[in-house]
DNA sequence: TACCGTAAAAGTGTATACACTATTGCAATC
DNA sequence: GATTGCAATAGTGTATACACTTTTACGGTA
């Protein structure tokens, strides 16, 4: 049943409220609650869950996104719902359509090349500077990442083992001290999962990890010119491994929706 | 009566809708309309027209946006109003605070520090990567873009000036044909226009169109080390002339809003 | 049977209603 | 006279109601 997805549309309960969220039931009477806790929370909360839904692989891009099932889903109105729906398309990872409603978005092979484009300029800058300035302890951080990294692609963990991998690029953005620079490098490291579940790329997790590591090293030694290479490369193979299939990947996207 | 708003809040009138956009008046006598033509272009209009009173300096750091006071400019519900905030939130331009309303950003100076940090690395790589394949139309195109800024540099046009000088970057960005460049420094250059702004940047716009036409003739020699040592020069000259005043700015704006 | 037009159903777009929070003004107290 | 507590007001947060558009389903016609 479950497995039987494939052609027609997945259903939404892929989105369900994240785990430890569900906490108060609170009998919903009437009006609800307006907690002081989660401030303007519930709107975060669900591009949250859809934001995890879609790069954990529960969401597939084309899927509708109907507002009221999602509303019903998450125990709110649709006011709380759009809200969520306009920031998600903020980030490029829903497309609003007039009068028809919100699809999760199905980014073009033109764009995922643009993507990377920006990412390799902003990557290989940043690896620039950090490795001048980069601490032992700041190292030895990077370290105690690439363990979690290891960790999470041991298992079969989908949705972390890619927000780990993804996060390991934000680190450093962090490290160097520029938010503004973090928040960039995450929305584009968040655009490129999507695509990355798009054309189902073939670059598996170990060598990412491996190419990790070998940044770290190059950290370690301080050696700028190769801690840049590295991550020009880094950033290319995973790339390579992305348009090795776009026919193959473009098919199965296109006759998705228009099977039954 | 609207010169005694209390403290020095500049009043809201300064984002009237847009010239050309008060056309249809069209009965309101209950349920406007849904027009088909600006496709959810309320809300657009909204966070542009807000986008410009900011730019063109109608409206300073700091003011408060009254959701009901915009709803009535712009003869529209709050519904539509929220939405636009919290686009312009996402934009970093206003801030909103649980509870208490929206009000315009105050960016700091570390915020500034990182935003032109992250301005020449991109803006760097694209110009040393645009330099390599620009063509002598687009050489043609930028020298007419340099003519449209020195017009608005000789009017006091302050809001257009402002813009067709950020604009010269975004177009090099198209130039490159990377969208998702583009779009990132259109956000970029905004919040730079909003840090100018606050800090009361002494950088005169015939400086600045000066660099512009300098870089101009680099991109013609084909000169790469020139346009990108320009650029950077360019970015720096901007960034110097925001520092060298900052306590004085601090103080203004600090002031402005308890001032009563 | 295939096609087109039309009517019902579903879904989005905007406005409004209501609950709750923060602020303001005033009065009572120290 | 300054300060604290409380009531009234203004303003935000969420839900709901309603208008309009798109889609779907059905029946008539060639």
């Amino acid at each position: 049943m479950s497995s039987t997805l494939p052609t027609g549309r997945p259903n939404l309960k892929a989105i369900q409220p994240t785990e430890s969220s569900v906490r108060a039931p609170r009998a919903v009477g009437r009006v609800a609650k307006v907690g002081k806790d989660p401030a303007t929370g519930s709107t975060q909360r669900i591009v949250e869950s859809i934001t995890a839904a879609i790069i954990g692989r529960r969401l597939m891009p084309g899927t509708k996104l109907s507002e009221q099932k999602i509303a019903d889903i998450f125990k709110v109105s649709r006011t709380l719902v759009r809200q969520a729906l306009n920031q998600l398309s903020r980030d490029r990872l829903v497309v609003l359509e007039p009068a028809r409603g919100a699809f999760i978005a199905t980014p073009s092979v033109e764009e995922a090349r643009q993507i990377f484009e920006v990412r390799q300029i902003l990557e290989a800058a940043l690896t620039r500077r950090l490795c001048a300035v980069i601490t032992d302890a700041q190292v030895a951080q990077l370290r105690r990442h690439l363990e979690d990294e290891k960790a999470a692609v041991s298992n079969a963990d989908v949705s972390g083992r890619t927000r780990l991998l993804a996060d390991f690029h934000v680190v450093l953005a962090q490290m160097l001290g520029n938010d503004v620079l973090a928040q960039l490098l995450t929305d584009l490291l968040t655009r490129s999962s999507l695509i990355a579940l798009m054309y189902q790329s073939s670059h598996s997790a170990e060598a990412s990890l491996a190419e990790h590591v070998a940044i770290v090293d190059a950290f370690e030694r301080r050696d700028v010119e190769a801690a840049v290479r590295l991550t020009i490369e880094h950033l290319e193979h995973v790339e390579q491994n992305l348009r090795l299939n776009p026919h193959e990947a473009d098919l199965a996207l296109v006759l998705n929706p228009k099977s039954s």
